[in-house]
RNA sequence: GGGGUUGUGGCGGAAUGGCAGACGCAGCAGACUCAAAAUCUGCCGACCAUAAAUCGUGUGGGUUCAAGUCCCACCAGCCCCA
């Protein structure tokens, strides 16, 4: 029979039937966990993307299953979240039906595509056996102090009333009703993740990752050396005390403090409660206002250095403490909250920000520093070198030597030191949002707050929940769910009305696929050391940051807690490529230039769909969708085809190296070549090339058969090994070549990589160019073990040569091994 | 504004510093056919009537016997940060 989606169907019956995929522990070979980045039920099929990543990956599984690797190739599926919430809001739909219609349909689809994935590993993060672990873990960081609450703003609807993700505000508006977003303070949970921020920098050099994804990685971290400086805080004409009665001190940190005697005036972020304390009851009215208005812009546009700046005056001074200046606190909204400490040291002279604002506010801009000693130069000079100026004791000094000694000077007077600031902040996790991990935490008047006990877990998601938007976390207006006793004292309490964002499912999804029945732990520590760390991560680079970052906490917090013996969670890295639309556009469903794989399957078969995605795009980089190819791999599976049958009944062998004709070394040399590049690219997920590479070794075989002395047990030879390098891409294909056109025995997912005979490749007489200063002249042939003498020789001798030379002399000759000649003549 | 990344025929894309354009798609010509489809064969970067020569990997410099590849500057696209 010809290549269908029947053949498609036929096998994978096969294959299930027989347990062809089962995952076995204990199997020989070196363990190989190879994961694709689960991916998130949506209504709609398998589309391109998922294809292209999954199809994919699976191809490079295979091959190194058929290397003799014992492959883990779990699946599963991140089932929390936003879209299913939405979907219910609109159509009344209960995001548990829609999500699990949407697994049940995507594992149809996915075993239509024919992957060796073993789904008795399956994982789905919205099922209580998954999440009860989020609950488990979530405590056991609390213990440790890693998960903490505290006041943090939230993105706000006003008329939807509801809290927003990131990505549903759109240009500092409402992606579903267009209204003002603002942002609100609530109080929420975070993990510190910033415990570990050197560490996830430290461990990135050891990891196989895309340099870029490091850089971002180490970007998104930020960290930067500097000083945390004080300086003392004077309001009404009184300085302000702490507490304990001692001077307040207002903390900044810069990477400047050559240009500490600089400063002419602080910034405070006006949304920080600080800011509130400072202002005068003069000023109130208008930092009150200008805090509000300040809520309406997004955080992007506030740091965004174009933007113009804004700000009030408080009506509070800080008092510099080495030289006594008394400088104005200005509230403006480019400096934010939640980074650093919130407040800002500014040095107009040498800061273009600063220097901006203080010009259109009229504040004092003093010089410290000068690029040569007794220059100055235009005003900002940002440049990080010079010599000190307008700074007292400092002055005449090297700017480096003046940071030494000006931190020197503060921490005599416990107004300053080195520090090392992170750009990275804490995670925030709650979300006041329904379908996610509810989070296991008792609110008790009388106790505070109060972790459920182990033995309670999990805290089911209620299904009777409305979940209409009206400000409310859904889960605070179900009674059932809020009403509860305290673990502690037993007294009436509140269950925390808010669920954890689902990055925190999708932080350590890898470590239970080893172990997904567990019941008693969230993993065995042994399985995980056995098969953990996943040897090969394969997912889109918009998970660059975020995604990994948090998975790379979560893997370094679980060793620290004796949970597992490694450092890292993804050894390896590939991303594959966006495939975009026909128009080099980004898909999407609003643009209307998205593609269907369901038609192409149906039509082709999912080997030849496969086969086309490895064939027609260069795998790391993507780009738009054409089926043009296509055609191509039809006609490519047909020719095989054929070839293939001219080969049934007939034993394969491979001639006796004494015995080969010229046309035998030659279909040799095709079949190892394939072999050799075939097994170097797919390694490294460059699949176009091996797909190439077995085109010309089809050619081959077809002009060795056309060729009088052929024997056609060697082309039975050659054609068996053409059918295994195509395995791992077209498995229902080459499975129904192997074993029902050759007749050999099942299957051909068992078979041994072909490997690969260097003899073969060893040519007696090679062809290179010979070039006159750099330039190619004629080509001569040469005995493949030829040194530059010999070679010199024969092209000295060569009648081409004078012609060539056209009168210049020859004043060197270079020759590369098996590669060119070059003559650099005059 | 800073950082990163990409730029190669009509198209998808190949090229450990060593003959640019592998392998395909599209196109052209031919064979087979009553005809078409399918299949097979050949051609297929530009310039040129043709050949030869020359030019040719975004632009301009540089390193090298030799640069698509390495270095510098610039231009354009995409991504991240601001």
């Amino acid at each position: 029979m010809s290549y269908s989606i029947e053949t498609d169907k036929k096998w994978q019956g096969k294959w299930a039937e027989t347990g062809l995929y089962k995952f076995d522990p204990n199997a020989d070979g070196e363990k190989l966990y190879c994961l694709e980045m689960f991916s998130y039920p949506s209504g709609a099929n398998l589309h391109l993307g998922h294809w292209y990543n999954y199809s994919l990956t699976d191809s490079w599984a295979r091959f190194k299953h058929m290397q003799g690797y014992n492959l883990f190739h779990p699946m599963g599926f991140d089932s929390f979240g936003l879209p299913a919430e939405n979907y219910a809001i609109k159509t009344g739909i209960h995001p548990k039906d829609s999500t699990l219609k949407n697994i049940d349909t995507m594992e149809k689809q996915l075993q239509a595509m024919g992957t060796t994935v073993d789904w008795d590993y399956e994982v789905k993060t919205c099922m209580p056996d998954y999440y009860r672990w989020n609950q488990w873990f979530f405590i056991e960081l609390y213990k440790r102090g890693l998960a903490y609450r505290k006041n943090a703003p939230v993105n706000w609807c006003p008329s939807c009333k509801t809290v927003l993700a990131n990505e549903q505000v759109v240009d500092g508006e409402c992606e579903r009703c267009h209204s003002e977003v603002v942002r609100k303070n609530m109080t929420q949970w975070f993990f510190k993740i910033t415990e570990y921020a050197q560490e996830l920098l430290d461990d990135l050099p050891k990891l196989d990752w895309p340099e870029k994804t490091k850089k971002l990685q180490k970007n998104w971290i930020g960290r930067s050396e500097g000083a945390q400086v004080a300086l003392y805080v004077e309001k009404n004409g009184e300085r302000l005390t702490d507490e304990n009665g001692n001077p307040m001190k207002l903390e900044v940190f810069t990477t400047r403090v050559d240009t500490f005697m600089g400063i002419t005036y602080v910034v405070i972020a006006p949304e920080s409660e600080l800011c509130a304390k400072l202002t005068t009851d003069e000023c109130r009215d208008a930092v009150e206002e200008y805090r509000k208005a300040t809520a309406k812009v997004t955080e992007i546009d506030r740091m965004s250095t174009t933007r113009e700046k804004t700000g009030v005056f408080t009506g509070a001074y800080a008092i510099h403490p080495l030289n006594g200046r008394r400088v104005p606190i200005w509230a403006a909204d480019y400096v934010v909250a939640g980074y650093g400490t919130g407040v800002v040291m500014a040095v107009p002279s040498h800061d273009e920000r600063d220097y901006d604002f203080a010009h259109k506010y009229g504040l004092d801009i003093i010089r410290v520093i000068q690029p040569e000693k007794g220059v100055d130069s235009d005003l900002p000079y940002c440049e990080k070198k010079g010599y000190l100026t307008n700074s007292g004791e400092f002055d005449g000094m090297e700017m480096h030597d003046a940071q030494k000694a000006i931190v020197a000077k503060l921490a005599e007077i416990g107004m300053g030191e080195w520090k090392i600031n992170y750009r990275l902040r804490d995670w925030l996790i709650s979300r006041q949002r329904y379908w996610g991990t509810p989070i296991p935490m008792v609110h008790c008047p009388s106790c505070g707050v109060v972790p459920v006990p182990e033995e309670e877990l999990p805290v089911l998601l209620p299904y009777d929940v409305e979940f209409t938007p009206d400000g409310e976390s859904p889960l605070a207006k179900c009674e059932s769910f809020m009403n509860c006793k305290c673990p502690k004292c037993g007294g009436d309490a509140r269950r925390d009305p808010d669920t954890m964002d689902t990055f925190v499912d999708s932080s350590w999804y890898q470590f239970r696929y080893p172990d997904n029945k567990n019941d008693k732990e969230m993993f065995s520590k042994d399985k995980i050391n056995k098969f953990c760390p996943v040897d090969k991560y394969v997912g889109g680079a918009e998970h660059a940051c975020m995604h990994l970052l948090y998975a790379r906490f979560f893997t370094k917090a679980m060793r620290d807690m004796g949970m597992l013996d490694f450092d890292e969670p993804f050894t390896s890295l590939v991303h594959q490529g966006t495939i975009l639309g026909p128009d080099g556009q980004k898909m999407s469903k609003s643009r209307g230039n998205t593609v269907a794989p369901d038609d192409y399957i149906s039509k082709y078969g999912s080997d030849v769909f496969r086969t086309y995605l490895g064939f027609g795009f260069a795998y790391i980089e993507g780009g738009p969708w054409s089926d043009s190819g296509l055609q191509a791999i039809v006609k490519f599976f047909r020719r095989i085809e054929t070839c293939v049958a001219e080969s049934a009944g007939v034993a394969a062998s491979l001639p006796a190296k004494a015995d080969m004709t010229s046309a035998d070394k030659e279909l040799n040399y095709a079949v190892n070549y394939a072999i050799k590049s075939s097994t170097a690219d797919i390694e490294k997920f460059q699949f176009n090339t091996p797909i190439a590479r077995m085109m010309e070794l089809l050619n081959a075989i077809t002009k060795y058969s056309q060729d009088a002395s052929a024997k056609a047990e060697f082309k039975r030879y050659a054609t068996e090994k053409l059918v295994l390098l195509l395995a791992p891409f077209a498995p229902h294909f080459t499975e129904e070549l192997w074993c029902e056109t050759l007749g050999n025995g099942y299957s051909v997912y068992n078979q041994k990589w072909p490997e690969v005979d260097e003899s073969a490749l060893v040519k007696d007489e090679i062809e290179i160019a010979v070039q006159i200063n750099g330039k190619v002249q004629f080509k001569v042939n040469i005995p493949a073990e030829a040194d530059q003498a010999a070679v010199e020789a024969i092209v000295n001798a060569d009648d081409r040569l004078a012609g060539a030379l056209n009168g210049r002399s020859i004043v060197k000759f270079i020759y590369v091994k098996g590669r060119i000649a070059n003559i650099v003549a005059k």
